[in-house]
DNA sequence: AGACCTAAGTTGGATTTTCCAATCTAGATG
DNA sequence: CATCTAGATTGGAAAATCCAACTTAGGTCT
């Protein structure tokens, strides 16, 4: 993101973040992803992105291992590329998780919230808290459509 | 930021913290108001941020709720500015510990960790989990200086 | 008074990033 | 070999950021 150039402000965990995924599009692609998208043209038609912007950011983002690029073969059509998360990609989760948190508490919608945070298994509604380090705790969460979605999920 | 103008788009609880505090250095004046700064010169300074930059950035902090702008006057000066965290803004900890905790996890420096996340009385270690909604638990966090920083907490 | 100091904020112009529409690529099909 | 299509590239316009110099407005000093 090219934020804060000197070595030490690097070490910060938060700085480290942001040249990641603090560019325009950046985490909304992640979040598309999330979603179950994975072409090109499903993340440019969805979001409105510029293409080159987004060959730029999917470029970056698989550069960070955030995703990872693949082959597809539709029948009846060459071989394209697809763009999966990794392991990596699937735990900004937790970031995208507390910004929908954040936002459901001090930046709400009339319509309720478009995304409800759940347990993956159960569906009871779950959220972020802190919690002392080493408990048994889940970092697994589903994102469900919440009653402000009108985002085919 | 500008993303997504679209109506629909702007439910998504996402979308709408990025608009907020998506745009460059915003989340690092966060983060700096988090560690205690409140003046212009200190963000301006610690950061390295152009001071027309800061302006707006400040301005819209404020206007989101994020930051309150307040006097104050140092024995032997005018009075001036300084901007302090609200709730609002303190709840931006959720966001700042999350990407905290996933460069801990998926993008380390070779220093350790530069911030710890603690409970705040006790200091012991904790980390962001998902919890299910109403159970009692913490939203309470101390980002503590760990072995990699070398910020002047 | 008036010269000087200082944190906050503004201004003009250069640089960088983003946007947008048009174009290109390369394998598949008719 | 013309046509189709998802993925990508290109050139130029627009917007955001950067940078250094300057301004503001009250306070101190003499």
């Amino acid at each position: 993101m090219g934020v804060a150039v000197d070595i030490d402000a690097r070490r910060c965990q938060i700085v480290r973040t942001l040249d990641i995924v603090g560019e325009k599009w950046s985490l909304l692609i992640v979040r598309n992803a999330v979603r179950g998208q994975t072409r090109f043209s499903e993340f440019r038609d969805s979001l409105g992105v510029p293409s080159d912007i987004l060959t730029a950011r999917l470029g970056t983002l698989v550069a960070a291992g955030i995703l990872e690029k693949r082959s597809y073969r539709e029948p009846g059509s060459r071989e394209r590329s697809s763009y999966h998360l990794t392991e990596s990609g699937l735990a900004l989760k937790l970031v995208l998780a507390a910004m929908v948190q954040w936002s459901d508490e001090f930046n709400p919608t009339v319509y309720g919230p478009a995304s409800i945070l759940a347990d993956p298994e159960t569906h009871e509604k779950v959220e972020l808290a802190f919690v002392p380090m080493g408990d048994p705790h889940s970092d697994e969460v589903a994102i469900l459509p919440g009653p402000g979605s009108l985002a085919t999920w």
